[in-house]
DNA sequence: ATTAAATTTTTGTGATCACACTTTAAAGTT
DNA sequence: AACTTTAAAGTGTGATCACAAAAATTTAAT
């Protein structure tokens, strides 16, 4: 194996206030933070980030690159809604690279690696269990379980498509959850993983 | 089936300059014409294209999110070079999604998309027997033929996801070309397409 | 002729202004 | 009271300026 200082060094990130909005946009969505169909203002954000509307525009930029976002042709900037069309080809996709992340994973996964993903799906199974289970807590750790796993594939760029993938239909996970949805209470798949 | 208003008209596009600036990058892109590790400058850009900066920002924004450019942390903006690993990844990815998409292009291409599919394999298969084959017309009808099996599919989402990918690997497609690389001459791949 | 220091140029980033367009609120009209 | 018209406020988009940091160039020194 070749060592070079390549493998010592982990490169620096850039840091800067369209990467930090772009960051806290991309959380509220991938955790179901704003409702489909809700429109943004750049302005607005801009002030209530505290910072001019540059920053804004430029994570909206990638946002919408993502998908995440969506800009109307009426210049309107809002959370995508979705037909169940493109919610079922979405989940075609999800089943596709999900997977291959998931069977990779079970190829390289590190012990603490395992442990932490069983301790992600404890914390699970202790939420749902309550009479009143609560659906941001749910969505995390339903998210810490399923990147577990996919963080152990060790493929960088699979991951961000697969969290692109997540940050838009978050949204929608989170509107169903709200109008009383079950669809997460009805996964116990995840104990089933591993047992092959 | 339901038919309503949507069923009958296209939705407008939105229409900026930003949209077109990275329409054009990213054809450059795509098509290899632009070297892997190779600078752009913002203000350049926006010369050559007779714009000012923003609309060139914003497009490039884009662009990096999609990871068909890169923002190294010294500020520098560049086509993204690739590791022997990273490509590996990719293609995997590519293996899955491509996959998904010719598989369920099998069971919806009409005769007219077929038709078009054999014209830009001829096209290529021609091209290729030649004693010199032009690089750039080959990228071209190769990726004519791809794209009409994964436009086929008819998962909007999923041929958009494969255009991105391609946008990744098109700047090294074509510094592969240029090394006089023999790997699109191997590829008689196509005509075995669909003799089962 | 080489290296070091100083200067100039060029870079992306953030802020601000102007503009066309849309949406909302108000005023006017029948 | 219901509708139309007008005015106001808010929207994304594009252009321009200011700034710090990096890169390239020039100058100075050994």
């Amino acid at each position: 194996m070749t060592m070079s200082i390549s493998n010592l060094v982990t490169p620096l990130q850039r840091k800067t206030m369209s990467l930090e909005v772009h960051k806290q946009l991309r959380t509220l969505l991938i955790g179901g933070r704003m409702m489909p169909g809700e429109q943004i203002s750049l302005r607005s954000t801009a002030e209530a980030l505290g910072v001019s509307v540059m920053p804004v525009r430029e994570a909206v930029q990638r946002l919408v690159a993502e998908q995440a976002l969506e800009l109307a042709p009426n210049r309107t900037l809002r959370v995508p809604t979705m037909s169940a069309d493109q919610f079922r080809e979405i989940t075609r996709i999800r089943i596709n690279l999900e997977g291959l992340a998931a069977a990779t994973a079970a190829l390289r996964l590190t012990d603490e690696a395992i442990e932490k993903i069983e301790d992600a799906n404890a914390d699970f199974s202790r939420e749902i269990a309550k009479v009143k289970p609560d659906g941001p807590r749910l969505i995390r750790f339903n998210m810490e379980f399923h990147f577990g796993v996919y963080h152990g594939a060790a493929m960088p760029m699979l991951l961000r498509m697969i969290e692109d993938l997540w940050s838009r239909i978050g949204p929608i996970l989170n509107y169903d959850l709200q109008r009383g949805s079950r669809r997460l209470q009805e996964a116990d798949l995840h104990n089933r993983l591993g047992i092959w």
